[in-house]
DNA sequence: TGTACATCAGTGAACGCGCGTTCACTGATGTAC
DNA sequence: TGTACATCAGTGAACGCGCGTTCACTGATGTAC
């Protein structure tokens, strides 16, 4: 093995000891979080299940607060790390969509996680973690304005995309996960991309109009008052509407 | 002073001193709440506060849990207190516009409150307020769909409104108060409200068609489209809608 | 009307616990001569 | 090459604190006779 100039222990992957034990300081911290929420993130607990004690803690993150500070930089980049990297070639508003997802995806995967990014942050004050995710956002907005698709300024779509996202990610974690319903990102995110983009004019296919599904879902409003239909044949009205409609 | 016949002591108001000190300590409780967040609110911190010792709250709450179950309700319910209540003969929308607005407004002025309704809740579970909020809002919901103008089913409508309020009210909370962007709700209202409603067709003087028969002859227009139907199913389908239009 | 008793809200104090944080020390490691 | 020294990551133990909760008791109040 050759010998290795660092500033610290080298080791057999070059990474120093210091590093290791940061690094897996980090990794149990998020666990207890992922498995137990903010509450169970203690510098004690965090200590043993690394198997240190608690002053490791402060000479490698100063105090808790460092410690969660890293926690969430080393949860968002690992999500980061799965996402694609951006084609300036591609439809902006197809790669809009897949940074979408990938953060809905990222949210229902580490509730604990993401609550602590957008929700449990004291207000007025966003973790760095949350202003990097909000710069790639705001990329891909830009992007669509380059692409003369945006119908409203820059500032307001990436606020506007970022709200709706950690609404519906909230909405979602708000319900159990077997009661979900799997429509809400899509129809979410379609409905802020239609407010804040123009039509692709370019698209082939005719004109909209107004579809069956929205005559079922206003017929669907008025069941009970069919008094010309029977008990059994307003059921399975219903039940057929409930097809139309999905 | 006339004598009050009563389980308790009666006093000058007719509220029974047991009861008074119940409202002084959540009075006392959503104060350390709104003051200092989730953590302020200590058994210890409140019992002082509101000029008691800790055993009260038990006697009164059971435990901690129980006492801040019950400044959620006093919280939510005294922001309900405010909301205009629904006139039917009113358009839904606007309703619909109107409990936006006060949502949007109680969530900026009870910060501590409104993340403790929708985001500090473990996952799968909502508080008791939270769900109450939802019935009011879904109430709403129903009225745009027997005004025939909801385009996608009243879950999907509701779970849209409330993930985007929540959304909206968390992405401005995120910022400094000095620095939010005061278009974002009604944005996020108009993106809303365009993805679950078909456009308002009745132009002012003309005639409204809201009724069952417009459903009826609209889906009526769309029969053989409806592939998801069997043969048979479209041909009963059209026998009813023919009743429901004549 | 007067007395004795039962009820029970509120008091004062304490329980055990886990918390964030810090101290003095150890022992391994790298460096200077 | 060998020795003495400096550095500093990690150890073991403790600090003081506020927490949720509970206990035994007090004293005011209503009730029964």
């Amino acid at each position: 093995m050759e010998e290795l100039q660092a500033d610290e222990t080298p080791t057999a992957d070059g990474v120093s000891g210091r590093d290791r034990m940061r690094g897996q300081i980090v990794e149990v911290a998020a666990g207890l979080l992922a498995a137990g929420g903010r509450d169970a993130v203690s510098t004690r607990a965090v200590a043993a299940a690394a198997g240190t004690q608690a002053p490791t803690i402060y000479r490698l993150f100063g105090d808790k607060d460092g410690l969660l500070a890293a926690v969430l930089e080393y949860g968002f980049s690992t999500y980061l790390a799965d996402k694609p990297p951006l084609d300036p070639a591609a439809d902006p508003i197809a790669d809009l969509r897949a940074g979408w997802e990938l953060h809905i995806g990222f949210g229902l995967a580490n509730p604990a996680l993401f609550l602590l990014m957008y929700a449990d942050t004291q207000p007025g004050k966003r973790p760095a973690a949350a202003e990097a995710g909000l710069a790639i956002l705001r990329t891909r907005i830009r992007n669509i304005a380059t692409a003369g698709r945006l119908r409203v300024d820059e500032n307001l779509a990436a606020e506007l995309v970022q709200a709706a996202g950690s609404g519906a990610v909230l909405a979602l974690l708000a319900v159990p996960e077997d009661r979900r319903d799997p429509r809400l990102p899509d129809a979410m995110f379609d409905a802020v991309v239609a407010a804040i983009t123009t039509p692709d004019t370019t698209a082939p296919g005719g004109t909209r109009n107004a579809g069956p599904t929205t005559a079922a879902n206003a017929l669907r409003a008025h069941l009970p008052e069919l008094g010309m239909l029977t008990d059994g044949e307003r059921h399975v009205l219903g039940e057929w509407l409930a097809r139309i409609t999905h």
